[in-house]
DNA sequence: CGAATGTCTATAGAAATAGTAGAGTTACAC
DNA sequence: GTGTAACTCTACTATTTCTATAGACATTCG
């Protein structure tokens, strides 16, 4: 299960793809529109604004806009930023690996095999589709397509 | 990540594969030859138990025992037994559906068309590799074929 | 009988999840 | 140049889940 804060995140980015790239949008607005809880989207904003996915404009007529093309935020980043490693085991993490210190021997590990396996099917999936695919289903299989 | 739960009793059922059909396997040899916390394992096996995957012998010269053939165990029945839902969100459930109530629509959803996908991955992995595949490796890729 | 083994329930500490609170900073409008 | 509407940042908290541990009980074999 992803967590709640990653499908806030996911939504939230949604609704930034449609609107106008040079127009911020307020925290308020996409709140309201996804049902989203304000301060707790404040938080998860400012995280995707550190790791360079969102810019944000303060003050008056300030808010929240993406810093690249829609077709090239994919949902593994997203994930990978709010609910941390993708991987299944924390020695199948490429960006968070760590050794299992009960198994030894990782190249005889028999729950690794398989999990790589399911590691490799979930990525696939996650870093070939991205905010655009989400928000407009249709084209979907057409940029998966030309990005497998 | 899986639980480290999971990662236990997965090993645990590799290592009763291993064993003699007949030859019940005690805890603490399990947990001796596995590194698991043995009190940990009980309730472990214990579940696995009440879930028809192995049966037990009491008393002296007892211990656990697989209650059908390994090559039938498969990963996702068991990460379903210990760690719940396979599917990354709970409208994509199988055995645990849930309404996302801040969606309407689950149809217009645009997060839960790529989780869907996702989850297809996944469990096409988990339910085609088992028990038996695990302890032999070699013949995995066979077993995979055979059963797609 | 008695010792070895599984059964069951309860408890507990640590970490993660899902928020909430509030003081601070910036920038536009007027 | 002031006020106010916005984002920024840190800290706090309640709940749940994870990872065990403890101990009394039941069963079987020798």
């Amino acid at each position: 299960m992803i967590t709640q804060k990653a499908k806030y995140a996911l939504r939230a980015l949604t609704v930034l793809a449609d609107a106008d790239a040079d127009e911020p949008v307020m925290i308020s607005d996409i709140a309201a529109q996804q049902k989203i809880p304000k301060k707790f989207l404040e938080q998860i904003l400012l995280d995707l604004k550190h790791h360079g996915v969102v810019a944000s404009r303060r003050g008056k007529q300030g808010g929240y806009l993406l810093l690249k093309p829609a077709h090239t935020i994919t949902f593994g980043e997203i994930l990978r930023i709010i609910d941390g490693p993708i991987a299944p085991l924390p020695c199948l993490s490429i960006t968070a690996y760590r050794r299992c210190d009960d198994c030894d021997g990782e190249q005889n590990c028999q729950i690794r095999h398989v999990f790589a396996k399911v590691a490799d099917a979930t990525r696939k999936v996650l870093f070939s589709t991205t905010i655009a695919d989400a928000i407009a289903p249709k084209h979907s299989a057409e940029v998966t397509r030309l990005l497998a």
